[in-house]
DNA sequence: GTGGTCTAGACCACA
DNA sequence: GTGGTCTAGACCACA
């Protein structure tokens, strides 16, 4: 569910965080769904476990997921969570508008990008 | 001509380094065009010149810049600066994947996406 | 493992750089392999540990090296470590044209020359 | 006669040196022959007229070339100025090492490389 | 004048 | 623990 990679240049921490706020706008992780506790996401992406630590008390602190003692995090019973439409593009906007910068830089067309990602959205993970 | 934001959490070095790129990229730089001196640039900023200096080596080490001796750096003579489109668009093929796989996350359509990278790569930034 | 010598016109990090480079293209250093960390190679040699980040960081941004957050540098695995071999006869291009001018300008025969550098090529340095 | 390259690493006053003293050492520069003049070469080459004034000043200095009031220099009268083959391959050494280090760093065999100096010797430049 | 190297040392982000 | 960034400032090579 969550992809995690060493060898970019968004700590691994930071790439957690931006996850859980989008399944969790998305709708994909529904108030009061469960995480995975810390320590199997450790072992599953093989990372150390603060690093995911500090990603959910983060989370925590933003009132997106809640702490229950003794069992793991969950997703918080939802206040704004699942956003509008337009909300959800807002989320995305950092992403696109530096997107549209390197494209520029790259002097790539408008429709070569567009073919590119409409391919790639196609694709199911 | 540069804008050095020493509060951006993005390295002072780095900032260069994108923007030379970019005006490069864009043609305000053309090849030949000689930049600021190191000590120059360095003092009109406040900075100090090894900051500058880190900038400006890697931008030669990439082959956008040329330095010639005793006399301040220059734009190179392009020559693999523009790649072909298959090769530039791979280099965007990162960026591409990360938004895709944010899109999704966020439940959100392709049209949404693609309309409003449309719109971004229409705005001449 | 590495000999730094602060006496020499060639720069400390510079002198780093070629002998990780030359042992890893020798089979010494494998991938995956880990370097010591800068500041303990910094203490080693009673350098700063600045000069060996900037070996490390060009090596990286070479593709040698690769970070691992947290933990020292290691060896890249190899992917185009090893060009083609016409790609890699390219890269000697330089020097054999340099060559071919200097045994020119000093009348030498090609047999002459071709002799002198065969007896290097055999010894193992 | 002269060939100076603004792009090496080679400092080009050091280009220069190394020129003159195998152009004497070969022959081709007899005892008495006339160099060109400081301005001369500077304009020819483009490039700086203290940087050839450096080299002939370093070469005077070695005995090689002698300074004549109002006339450009000229080689002086031979010493041990035509060397002996092996004298002259001596001279060689340094890049004949050099290239032998590198081809071992590109994991080249000596056919490859040898291959390519011969047809580098046969080219007139 | 130009850029390059290096040290001393502070401070930070990440794991 | 790991590496990265930055400043202050010395000293050098080259043109």
């Amino acid at each position: 569910m969550f992809i995690l990679n060493p060898h970019s240049s968004v700590p691994i921490y930071q790439q957690l965080v931006d996850q859980v706020r989008r399944l969790v706008a998305g709708g994909q992780l529904q108030p009061g769904a469960e995480l995975p506790s810390v320590r199997e996401m450790a072992l599953e992406h093989t990372v150390h476990p603060m690093t995911i630590s500090k990603a959910y008390s983060l989370l925590e602190s933003e009132g997106l997921l809640e702490r229950q003692r003794g069992k793991p995090m969950r997703v918080a019973p939802l206040k704004k969570n699942q956003a509008s439409t337009a909300a959800r593009l807002k989320q995305l906007e950092p992403q696109i508008d530096a997107l549209a910068l390197s494209a520029r830089q790259l002097e790539l067309s408008a429709e070569e990008v567009i073919e590119q990602l409409k391919k790639k959205l196609r694709e199911k993970p």
